[in-house]
Parts: C-alpha cells; structure tokens; sequence
DNA sequence: CTGAAAGCGCTTACAG
DNA sequence: CTGAAAGCGCTTACAG
C-alpha cells in the first residue's frame, strides 16, 4: 500500500474522507470509518509524516538532543535513557514522540542543532549539557522552537530550564561534614565550561562561609568528569600538604577511580579519608565502603522536562497551565559509609 | 526566514534557481551560487525537511531502535552510545543523519517499529536485542525498508545482520578453563528469548564436547542480564550440591552482582572461584581482582553496521560493494586475575 | 544558465 | 456526511 490515494480507491471513497475518517473526525459516517479503518489496518497504511508534516506544519516529533562525544560515551551512564522514559509518559499522552538527536563528536554542537532545527524535523527541543554562555539557548529563542534546558546558563535572562539542586546537595554535604567535625573539605569541579560547575563552586563556597570556614581555591580540584578524572582527582588530593580529610565530588563516575587511586596508596575510603559522591549511580551501587551520595529518578525528572517543554508550546500549554516553571530538582541524601567516621580533634 | 520562496524573492531569483545552488548542482552560475550562498547563511535559511522529503521521497534519517525498558536503561550500559560514533562517521559521508529511536517500555517493539516504518520518518533502520523469533525482521522485510540487525534470528532466513562471536567466547573461555584443571564450568544464559541466548548455550555445549566435557544442564543458570542477576546467579550457583568451580557471564554487568554475593559469603573471585564476564564495560573495570573478560570496539562495530547497512541501500550500494555480508565480530580475551588460579586435582 | 510548472502525500476549509 | 480542490515547501524534468 503506498499512499492515501491507494487506499482511497480501493475504498472508492475520496481521499479526504479516508483523511477524515483515519483521524478520528467526528463528521464520519460510523460505518465509512470502520471500513476505512479496516482498510489501513489490513495495508498496514499509516499517513507519510512528511506528507502530514508539510500540510500542518508541524512534525509531531521532539527532539532531545545528546552528545555522543567519546567522553560523553564514557560518562553519560544512562541518565539520557533513564529521563526518556519519563518524557515519553507525558508525550504519548498527546501522541507526540521523541527522537534523540546524538550530536557527532566531530561535529559543532551549535550547528548541529542549527542544522536540526532549520531542517524543521522537530517540533521542539530538549538540551542538556548547558554551558556557562551557550549559544544554542540564543538560537532557539531565536527561532522560536519551543525548549526546555536540563541545567541553568548566563545566556538569555529567561528561558524554560530545570536543574539539579547544587544548592542542596553542597549544604547537606558541607553540613554533615563539618557535624563530623571536617574542616578541610574539597570538592572537585569539571574542567570545562559546562555551567553547573560554576554553580556547584559557588554553592560549595557559600556553605562553607555559613559554617564559618574559608574558602581555600586549592581545595577545588579540576578533572574530568569521569571515573579517570575521579582517580586523577584523588591523587592530586593525595599531594596536597595539609591534606583535606573528604571530599565531595561532582560527578557520579568519580567515585569509582577515585576509590581506586585511594586504596592504591593505602587510604582506605570511610576509615581514613570521607568521600561524598553525587548522584547515586546504579554502576556506583557496588562500591565498597557503600558511598554516601544523593538520589534521584531520572523517570521523575523526565516527566517534569516533559511537562515543562508543552506547557511553553502553543499547541499544549492548556494542558499544563500549572507547569512552565522554572525546577530546581532536589536531591535526597542517602548516607553510606564512605563518609561514617568522625574526626577526632587534632 | 520561512521558506525558499522567501529566499528567492529576496533574491529576486527564481526558487528553481536557489534549490539548485544551494544543493550545489553545476549548473548554476557561480556568482548566483555565491549570493544565493550568502543569503542562506544570513537568515540561516536551511531547506524544511518535510518539503524535501515529500519530493525526493528519501527522508535522508538512519533510525537507530532503542528500548528504553526500565530493565534496558538499566543494562544498556552504553552500547548504543558507543556505537553511534562509528555510524555517524559512516553516515556523515553521505549527509545522513542518524537518530535514535526509542521504543517506550509500555509499547510493543513490533508496533513502534511498524509505526515507525509505516510514516516514513526514516530510510532504514537499525535494530538491536533479536530475538529468537522477531516479527521485526519480517516487518522491515516485507515493508521493503532497508535495515541491518545487531543480532540473528530464526526469523527469515537471509538479512543482513552482525552478530558478537559467541561461539569464540565460548571457544575459548571453555578451553582455556580446562587447561587449568575446570571441569565443572557454568554459565549463565539470559530468560528472555533474545536469541544471543541461544547461540550462547549452544556454543558453550559445543566447547564442552570437544574438551569431553558432559552437558549438565543445570549448569546453565537462567537470570536477568543485569547486575541484579549477576547477584542473583552466584546466589544459584552457591547452592548447587557439587558446586561448579567457574562460571562463565553472558552479560557484562553480572559481573558486579555476581561479586558481591560472592564475597558475601566469603567465596574470593579469583581464588576461590573462577569468573569469566562478557564484554569488558567500563564500570566493570574496578572489580578486584580485575575481570577476565572480553574486549571489542564499539566504535569499529558501528562502522561495520553501517556499511553493511548501506551496501543494502540502492542508492549508496556502489560505494559498499565490498561489504554487506553478515560478520561474526570477534571479541578480544582480557587476561585479568578473576580466573588466576590453576585448580588443584581433586 | 535560468524560470515556470508539476507534483511528492497529505489535511482541511468549502461547497453541496 | 462526502467530494473536489487548494496548498504546505521543496526538487527537478523541461523549455528556452
């Protein structure tokens, strides 16, 4: 079966009526539409999207974009694959789908979305990996595609993001700390541009400060953020003269390499030296000492992105009149042992 | 900028006349080319996919499938991401675009794909976790749409497909367990009906019989392929009477689990029991002692699939003449210290 | 080298 | 309730 037409004919009834009647128009005869129905069924006929596209100007599909880059190979650990499924609960809802958009390492990120938007193969947009100054927030205001940010920027004032809550996790970490009697915390921070290192810095900063404790640049190791950058991490920690007694880490991978470098030089996690990890990592989960790290569901935050991204499009905003707003998503602490001891007063 | 008829007329040009530069067809003056060029890029005007599509009856998209089953998010480990990278360098040299499909965990895999398929919102597809029977297979046969699975099936008996080199692991995790005394070696097989399943215990009875080794089959051990039933497989093994002294893992994170249940009741991997996993991942890199495992490049699989791919893709046919064949990817033994020990005769 | 026109497969006002 | 027709944005034979 190749198209409408064909079907059309072989119903011999007219296009806009098989149109009509595969839409679920109300003005149908009821029996039309079943033979119709029947028809497309049998064919296997369902309308071409570009066809569909073209007329309505609209794609019904959003895009979540993903870099596919070595690193983020590396490091991504299904956060995308776990936030897609709670998208797709709220898409379905309106029969809209979602497509991942896996930027090429090799290729810009802006042009790559660029070229994605131009070409009009989606609807709207979902980005994450939001950099300091992104120009890929200007775009798309720019071009009036309806987004939603995973992660916060200096571009644009105002515009549809959710984020994690750095604010929290570095106060519950620098509090249970210091409540264990740790003056000299570090933390790492990414090495790039990405934008939530700047704010995790900044929150680290701001709690130390509350709880009366200065804030020493070089307690702030820069890595990637990766279980090499982890490893990388702890042994620049290691070197330090008056050497911090924990460290609270940025990225969930880390703690993997950074055990690993810890127990190479003897240091044993929990018993010599506290470690606070991020998110609470399923590969994480194995690690001995149990890590002390924050929780949350990617399903959950999967849905709020969803929920946030129609309520900015026209077509869907009456559904999500309550939605729209900005999200700072919290994170739950789950004590392990990997930061269980108190320090003795030296 | 909305369409290319807004081009033109900016231009004051035809529309025919910008098509044709902008998709770098010689005919075209080289000044007009220049202008039409500079426009595009100042109101970064790219042609609407939908309208190209329509026309040229090519969408110029390569569909990855997914599943994003909360039990895939779990185990997926990457593969897809990994493999992304060397499609998208094979796809880049012919201006495809490759995105990633996928199928939410309430819809039936043969539906979404049907669905899928039938809008033609792609060219060809990718599809990944055959099963042993996989109407997919008939699906995209009969649909006519170019496709190439990671996996074989029973399911049609000729299509393109690459497959991981079971029989190898088996081969030679089997031979080299015997050569340091084994004899009673187990294996865990996934329960589901994925067919690398099948291929799997069959390759390992084989490699059993050539090293005169009975097939017991309560030596299989059937469990989820998750770090869950890693946990849950050394668990079984742990309880049979004439306890095996090795196991060989199907599925890379078991590993984890597996360890753990292990150590759990003070059985050291390594020496007091032997393991070998699958496909070395790198959250499985931190085990101690480190894993005897497998190695293979996600990268060069990607690439592989996607010359197959278009080697069965008339329009690109030409360029892969050489490829198209179904592979048996070979996989590398990684010496680590899991299965170290030589068995004392009994 | 360029323009005018057809047509890809749909959906949807409009007329009846 | 149905049909005929327009038109979404492109590309491409065709004519000049």
């Amino acid at each position: 079966m190749k198209g409408i037409r064909q079907l059309a004919e072989y119903l011999d009834i007219s296009i806009g009526t098989v149109s009509r009647a595969l839409n679920g128009r109300p003005d149908v005869n009821e029996e039309t539409r079943r033979r119709v129905l029947a028809a497309a069924e049998e064919f296997g006929y369902v309308a071409n999207q570009s066809g569909r596209s073209l007329r309505q100007g609209e794609t019904k599909v959003i895009g979540l974009m993903i870099e596919s880059s070595a690193e983020a190979v590396e490091n991504a650990d299904n956060f995308f694959l776990g936030v897609t499924s709670g998208l797709q609960s709220v898409f379905a809802r309106h029969k809209l789908d979602l497509v991942m958009l896996p930027c090429p390492s090799d290729e810009d990120p802006y042009e790559y979305l660029k070229r994605m938007v131009a070409r009009r193969v989606v609807d709207a947009m979902i980005i994450s990996n939001t950099q300091r100054i992104d120009r890929r927030i200007d775009l798309l205001s720019w071009a009036k595609i309806p987004f939603v940010t995973v992660g916060r920027s200096l571009s644009a004032n105002t515009f549809p993001w959710i984020d994690l809550d750095f604010e929290g996790v570095a106060d519950r970490a620098v509090e249970r700390l210091v409540a264990r009697g740790h003056r000299r915390i570090a933390i790492t921070a990414p090495s790039s541009e990405v934008n939530l290192g700047y704010v995790f810095v900044e929150s680290y900063r701001r709690a130390l400060e509350r709880n009366g404790i200065a804030f020493d640049p070089s307690l702030v190791i820069r890595v990637k953020s990766s279980e090499q950058g982890g490893y990388q991490a702890a042994h620049e920690l290691l070197q330090i003269e008056d050497r911090p007694t924990v460290v609270i880490l940025i990225y969930e991978l880390m703690a993997i390499g950074l055990y690993r470098r810890l127990m190479e030089s003897g240091v044993m996690p929990g018993r010599d030296f506290a470690v606070i990890g991020f998110r609470d990592a399923p590969r994480a989960r194995f690690l001995r000492p149990p890590l002390s790290c924050f929780r949350m569901s990617l399903y959950d935050l999967g849905v709020a992105l969803g929920q946030t991204l129609l309520a900015h499009m026209p077509a869907y905003r009456e559904f999500y009149s309550n939605d729209g707003g900005n999200i700072i998503w919290p994170l739950e602490l789950v004590a392990g042992e990997s930061d269980a001891f108190q320090l003795t007063v030296v």
